[in-house]
DNA sequence: TGATTTTCTGCAATCGTTTGCTTTATTTAC
DNA sequence: GTAAATAAAGCAAACGATTGCAGAAAATCA
């Protein structure tokens, strides 16, 4: 591979009037700039990006870490990172953790060799220490989607709201026995949806009907679970509440092995909306994050933190809202 | 962030002591090494990759560029890279190009700056030139899923058999006039799959059908305007055979707004395996590519690649089998 | 004991860039 | 016509690691 020295020599300049020319950072003579242009192309010259970073303390790269890439909130919101990040002229590297505490820290460890600039995350948890110290040692750290750590910026859909408003509206529909499906409490997510449901029931007198499982709840079989198991408790249930899509798959195939009918005898709403519920054969309601928006300013988000020299950045927390898409399950 | 020499200076040592302590790469003194280690811990040490690439020449780094990373086939292959790199001690980055050539290429420049030890690709195509330029300058490349490129090594699904096997597999089940919604034939895999309809179907001594149209063929609405279209030409297919899960998806929706009752009045099969297919109301029978195994050995062979220093390395060229998973719709 | 070998450590060059400092040539200003 | 400003280019020191070479100390051998 051609380096600079290769074409300050076919050039017949030193490295110092290339590196010049290319990054347009000093005068430099038209005709000597042309033949630099022409030998970096001659030799098909590409600048070494380790260098550069290594050099400038700079690597235009951030990196998003996130659980998976098949859930529906990542595989939206990581093209719409990746793309602004580009628009940004920032690299931009994706890490899966599988949601497991190894791998992420393995991960993490492995950012904080310099690599990039700044880390967008949605953690799974247990890593706060590690995360703040990151921070502390000047890579910029963001959390989205999953919210684990005050003292970091955060920016996440409002959980709370998806559930308050979901009930209302099944309320509203005729809807007066709601199942909920939650996972664990100690997660943020759950543990918002969970209070906006209960603030809904109550405010509407409504009794509470819930069910958590042992068991991965991002999973189609939890839905199928669940849902029979909410069925068991009370018999009467006219609307099931799915934390996320897939359970809501779950939900609609153990719909249709007890024989009930959907929307006619019980209602069904995924707390956390994917296009894919619209190509289903029975379309699925939903409320829809904005994941791709929240990718977006994430982006945003950080590299205004990167490129702030300020020593007392202000620690950030963005909530989005969800907007409620009604189809063939309600 | 400490640097070795921050080390070397707590430890007081030369920084190439620290080095070698922390490399293993040859003998110190247990007692210094521990003082090493405490200082290492003391400062949170973390080496930085930058300068450890730029002076080693490797970057134990490889990136996997693909369309999309939300198609079920991407979605799959994707964890299955990165976990095999993790293993073999690789880090992994990814790119999505969105199927765009504009895209790709400026990936693919990118990539081509000595960030990382070698390339899988799904190409859209149209990028030849340059993969075979970043191959010759020593950036080993492996196309994976697609094939753009004979002179370049390549792993990829058997989407010839796929599409024959699933002929056969119908014909089994009685149905005798299929109807294939396919791509543009100047697309490696619709290639593949159309011939291996038709020699399925010439064999079988039956009528082809197929059906082709443009916009975006990785859609819901493909498979819908195809199966319309496929029908009005052809008012008795007893089965549609979708290139991929999410036409599958278009067509099964289709066939319910002309009324036609799957399976019992149409079969419907895809080539393109996913699990969702088993989530669906009517679960969707299909040719379940092994994404993640090729994923795996991509990693495999991508690393002995790099690893290899000889200079006449072969061409490798892997085709996988798919199997057909049986459910509601055939 | 003296000669080898093995262990331990430091010096300094190197990877491919960028950039502060200098130097020289050219232009502008009054 | 001289002083100041501007344009153009080179030298050499960084950035943070690795590594060949060499020398000193310790261990082994005869």
């Amino acid at each position: 591979m051609a380096t600079l020295k290769d074409v300050a020599k076919l050039a017949n300049v030193d490295v110092s009037t290339v590196s010049r020319a290319l990054n347009n950072t000093s005068y430099v003579h038209p005709e000597t700039k042309k033949r630099i242009f022409n030998a970096v192309k001659e030799l098909s010259y590409h600048p070494n990006i380790l260098a550069k970073g290594l050099r400038q303390g700079k690597k235009h790269t951030i990196a998003i870490v996130v659980p998976r890439i098949s859930y529906a909130v990542y595989a939206d919101m990581i093209p719409a990172v990746t793309q602004q990040a580009e628009k940004e002229n920032y690299q931009c590297i994706i890490c899966i953790t599988d949601d497991e505490l190894e791998k992420e820290q393995e991960i993490l460890s492995r950012l904080r060799s310099g690599l990039v600039d700044g880390i967008i995350i949605t953690s799974c948890g247990g890593n706060n220490r590690i995360l703040r110290d990151i921070s502390a040692e000047g890579i910029s750290v963001l959390q989205a989607i999953r919210k684990q750590d005050e003292n970091l910026s955060s920016i996440i859909p409002d959980y709370y709201s998806n559930a308050y408003e979901a009930v209302r509206f099944l309320y509203a529909k005729g809807c007066r026995n709601m199942g909920l499906i939650i996972g664990n409490l100690a997660i943020h997510p759950y543990l918002e949806r969970y209070n906006g449901y209960m603030k809904a029931v109550r405010e509407l007198d409504l009794e509470p009907m819930f069910v958590k499982e042992d068991g991965e709840p991002s999973s189609f079989e939890y839905g199928l679970v669940c849902t029979k198991k909410l069925f068991e408790q009370h018999s009467n249930i006219d609307a099931v509440l799915a934390s996320l899509d897939i359970q809501g798959l779950g939900a609609q195939r153990q719909l249709k092995l007890m024989g009930k009918r959907v929307p006619q005898d019980v209602k069904l709403i995924s707390l956390t909306g994917i296009q894919l519920g619209e190509y289903l054969e029975t379309s699925m309601t939903s409320m829809e994050i904005p994941a791709r928006e929240i990718g977006q300013e994430a982006v945003n988000l950080l590299i205004r933190d990167i490129e702030t020299k300020d020593s007392h950045k202000s620690v950030k927390k963005l909530i989005y809202q969800s907007t409620l898409v009604e189809r063939e399950t309600t």
